[in-house]
DNA sequence: TTTGTCACG
DNA sequence: ACGTACGTGACAAAC
């Protein structure tokens, strides 16, 4: 096996420390044929395999934390791990990994009282020593402190599949000119959050390198502390036990009393049926064979199930086969570049891939734009981004006339990879189709290259997905729902985000100009009072005037996760009756944000035709309604009269209306519905104030008699039912005891039986099944809402009763969505969709359609569906968004 | 990049 | 003993 002449290889495997990584990047829907979770030591074996291609190690150990890190606590009592109790759903999987490593003839290293970091820094030292290339496998960055000629550090990246060597130059690089031994010293000062390390507040990598860079180490820098002016020098004066504390947490030892010869380490050496039995149990197939044809001494090759990829068509030749494949009525996966300003300015051409059933074509710049409309047009189109390929054909921003219109689009025609799974997993940050490619087929996408870039392999991936995906649909029951609902409403959005809203951006201007002066004005008197001066705009440091400077109260207010008072909303709300600071605070709070976030970033989103063009997301929010964003416009100011001036500025063209129609109380009127609780229902049909019928039932007052605090209450109450609610919840929304919220929720239940039968029912189900629905059958995975965790498990129950609310909300008015524009084409109107705000839509509207359109909305969105109780919506328009309310 | 805060339904 | 409504996105500060 391994020459002793020649130098060898050892790898050695931080293992909490890349279960960790695992965990969090995986999606936490693997199991074992018993029905535990996997996904930590799918991932982590995924980096394991990684690690074995990349570098071929003759030998591997693995080590792992075990018991309390005594030997950092003995002398730093502070370190007394305060860190928050591990996911049980991580925990369980670590006997698992280990058994695995096991079973490959991986030595498992642990020593009680001793942290993984430490054994692998006593590992590597020894190897090093003996004539060994070390490679340390971790997560952890401080970890780069051992970085010698010999010991290479191999990070993880994001994902599982990328890894990143580190040298002590690229440590240096890094670390802004901090070389390996200096790393503790580093951190001393910097801290790190995410162990424990206190540091000093306020001094983050760039000034921690900057004081080390100048002083040699941190005791130099702690001789000279006197020298550092301004805050930070304050801060690190008073901190200097923390950065020694610091410092000495973050140093690996290298002096664990390890019972281990690195000789013994041999890779691989494992037995081939073991193996193959220790991956059944796991219910790992995917990568079995990988992991058994090392054995044979052969590095596998991830060709066992890479994705094949044909050759590569351009000009006259790509042209031919689109032609063939168009004829032969295929599906056409295509991917168009994202779409990065950058790339424009710096005249990069647009490039568009398109894999047929045996080849991959490049066309670019004018090709490509052709290229793709005579698709739309006339082929059947699938990609991972849809609605982002159009655009690229249909600019946003652009007053260009359009190579298509929205409306050229056949939802019969296209095929959108990330709506698919998102309807099958709702709850994914990201849809990237090669992430699904590796996940749902088993297949890996190789590297991309200069030739066969990034968005060429995507074209691929699509092209394998598209079939799959159809059938996981249907088999899910969610297939009706995608032709249906979903991919109908694409082009909607496509053609909303290509109109955008009119804005003025001299209103904007006014206004931020006005507030300006304002706050200039408030920030002073807020100093006068505070007796200093300081940032108001640093939560931390205005906790520290308030509540360390000026000495407010502090009793029973909670603390923030870095330790220091709140200073939100809520907590200040309570304190500013009797401390005119902190009612100045909250003003300047008000305006600021209001300054900063809209009038004054508003402005530069102003495209040149005048109007601001968001991004409505289709795939974002889990509960399937939309959202927005770069600006997000579902949420501008309205509950303040000064944030609603805001809207001012959201104009419309000469002779046009901004018209607004929203449904009224759709979620209540979905719970009434869906629960038929007769109560309920009948408080709907009633046709009377709903919040004061509610006050009636429960509080058991004739209507009449039902004062507005009554109301108010009872308003909350069911504002509360919808999210699931608990007493304490309500008793923070109403500012009573938790007990008495209790009541009430027990007669608001007593008053509407079939309410809380239904909430039971969805709660129920969820346990059983692990989702629940909407009326149209939006699926929603509550992985939480078995786990072990009391308050994870409380949280999925609120989701699986929440959901059913809210998503059922979001499917009826995309339904009427895609009635709307259906109807305004029919009918010729010029009138547009321009924006929807979850119970809302937005048009822009020529003064001659007025009546016509506010009586086709309101029909049909309150034609929809039929429910238990009406469906109702409310029109309202002026000449600008303030004034259509 | 993460945290605290706050805008919306 | 502990932390608490559901769903989003953006900004400034701190890391």
């Amino acid at each position: 096996m391994a020459d002793q002449t020649s130098t060898r290889t050892i790898a050695v495997i931080d293992g909490n420390s890349l279960m960790h990584r695992a965990f969090h990047a995986v999606p936490p829907t693997m199991n074992a044929p018993d029905g535990t979770p996997t996904n930590a030591v799918f991932g982590f074996l995924s980096m394991f395999l990684k690690m074995v291609d990349s570098f071929a190690p003759d030998g591997i150990i693995c080590a792992f934390d075990k018991g309390k890190p005594k030997v950092r606590m003995e002398k730093l009592p502070q370190y007394k791990a305060q860190r928050p109790p591990m996911d049980p759903l991580l925990r369980e999987q670590f006997p698992r990994v280990k058994d695995l490593m096991r079973a490959l003839d991986v030595p498992v290293v642990e020593l009680e009282g001793w942290e993984g970091d430490d054994i692998l820094g006593t590992l590597a030292r020894r190897g090093e020593e003996a004539g060994y290339e070390m490679l340390l496998i971790t997560g952890d960055r401080d970890m780069y402190q051992l970085a010698t000629d010999h010991i290479k550090i191999v990070g993880t990246k994001r994902g599982l599949s990328d890894v990143a060597i580190m040298t002590p130059e690229s440590v240096d690089d890094l670390y802004h000119g901090i070389t390996p031994e200096l790393v503790p010293d580093f951190y001393g000062l910097k801290g790190d959050s995410s162990d424990n390390i206190p540091g000093v507040p306020g001094i983050g990598p760039k000034k921690a390198a900057a004081l080390i860079v100048q002083y040699g180490n941190l005791d130099e820098v702690i001789a000279h502390a006197d020298e550092v002016k301004g805050k930070m020098g304050e801060n690190l004066r008073a901190h200097i036990d923390d950065a020694l504390l610091s410092r000495e947490i973050a140093t690996i030892r290298t002096d664990a009393p390890l019972d281990l010869d690195l000789a013994d380490a041999q890779f691989p050496t494992f037995d081939v049926d073991v193996a193959r039995a220790a991956l059944q149990s796991l219910g790992i197939t995917s990568m079995a064979k990988r992991v058994l044809d090392l054995a044979g001494g052969v590095v596998a090759s991830p060709s066992a199930n890479a994705l094949k990829v044909p050759g590569i068509l351009t000009g006259a030749e790509a042209q031919d086969a689109l032609a063939n494949a168009l004829d032969r009525g295929e599906w056409l996966a295509v991917t168009a570049d994202d779409d990065k300003p950058q790339d424009a300015l710096f005249g990069l051409g647009r490039t568009l891939w398109v894999a047929t059933e045996d080849a991959l074509l490049r066309f670019d710049d004018q090709d490509a734009d052709a290229t793709l409309a005579t698709l739309v047009r006339r082929g059947k189109i699938a990609s991972d981004d849809v609605k982002g390929a159009l655009h690229t054909i249909f600019p946003k921003d652009s007053s260009e006339p359009a190579l298509i219109e929205a409306s050229e689009v056949d939802p019969a025609r296209i095929f959108d990879t990330s709506v698919a799974d998102y309807l099958l997993e709702s709850d994914r940050s990201s849809y990237e189709v090669a992430s699904l490619a590796e996940q749902r087929l088993q297949l890996t996408p190789p590297e991309p290259t200069e030739e066969l870039p990034r968005r060429a392999i995507d074209a691929l991936c699509v092209a394998v997905l598209r079939e799959p995906l159809a059938k996981a649909l249907e088999e899910d029951g969610s297939l009706e729902l995608f032709d249906s609902i979903e991919l109908p409403l694409l082009p909607v959005l496509l053609a909303m985000e290509r109109t955008g809203l009119h804005a003025d951006s001299s209103k904007f201007a006014e206004q931020s100009a006005d507030l300006g002066a304002e706050i200039e004005g408030m920030i002073d008197g807020i100093y006068e009072r505070a007796g200093e001066r300081f940032n108001v705009d640093s939560p931390m440091q205005l906790s520290h005037v308030l509540f360390d400077v000026m000495g407010l109260p502090t009793f029973g207010l909670k603390k923030t996760q870095r330790g220091y008072y709140s200073t939100n909303a809520k907590v200040l709300e309570d304190l500013s009756h009797r401390y005119p600071i902190v009612a100045d605070v909250l003003e300047y709070r008000e305006r600021a944000k209001i300054k900063s976030t809209y009038l004054d970033a508003l402005p530069g989103l102003i495209a040149g035709d005048g109007r601001i063009h968001t991004s409505l997301n289709q795939t974002v929010a889990a509960t399937g309604r939309l959202s927005s964003s770069e600006p997000n416009l579902q949420n501008i100011p309205t509950r303040s009269e000064l944030g609603h001036r805001v809207r001012t500025a959201f104009t419309v063209p000469e002779g046009c209306v901004f018209l607004a129609c929203d449904y009224s109380q759709i979620e209540l009127r979905l719970l009434a519905h869906l629960s038929a609780d007769e109560g309920l229902v009948a408080a709907f049909n009633e046709g009377a104030d709903f919040h004061a019928a509610t006050a009636a039932r429960v509080f058991g007052v004739p209507v009449e008699e039902v004062t507005p605090q009554l109301r108010s209450r009872a308003k909350a109450v069911n504002f509360g039912i919808v999210y699931g609610q608990q007493a304490y919840g309500l008793a923070t929304s109403l500012k009573i005891g938790r007990a008495e919220a209790q009541s009430m929720i027990d007669r608001y239940f007593e008053a509407y039986p079939g309410v809380k039968a239904f909430l039971d029912g969805q709660v129920a189900f969820a346990h059983k099944h692990g989702w629940v629905a909407t009326m149209y059958g939006r699926k929603r995975h509550i992985a939480e809402i078995n786990a072990r965790n009391r308050q994870m498990q409380a949280f999925g129950e609120r989701t699986a009763m929440n959901h059913p609310m809210q998503g059922s909300a979001a499917d009826i008015i995309k339904i009427a969505m895609v009635r709307v524009a259906e109807r305004l084409r029919e009918e010729g109107l010029k009138s547009k969709l321009v924006l929807q705000i979850h119970d809302e839509l937005d048009f822009e509207v020529p003064e001659d359609e007025i009546e016509a359109l506010s009586a086709l909305v309101r029909e049909t969105m309150e034609g929809i569906v039929e429910l238990r109780v009406p469906l109702l919506a409310d029109v309202s328009y002026g000449s600008n968004w303030a004034e259509a309310k």
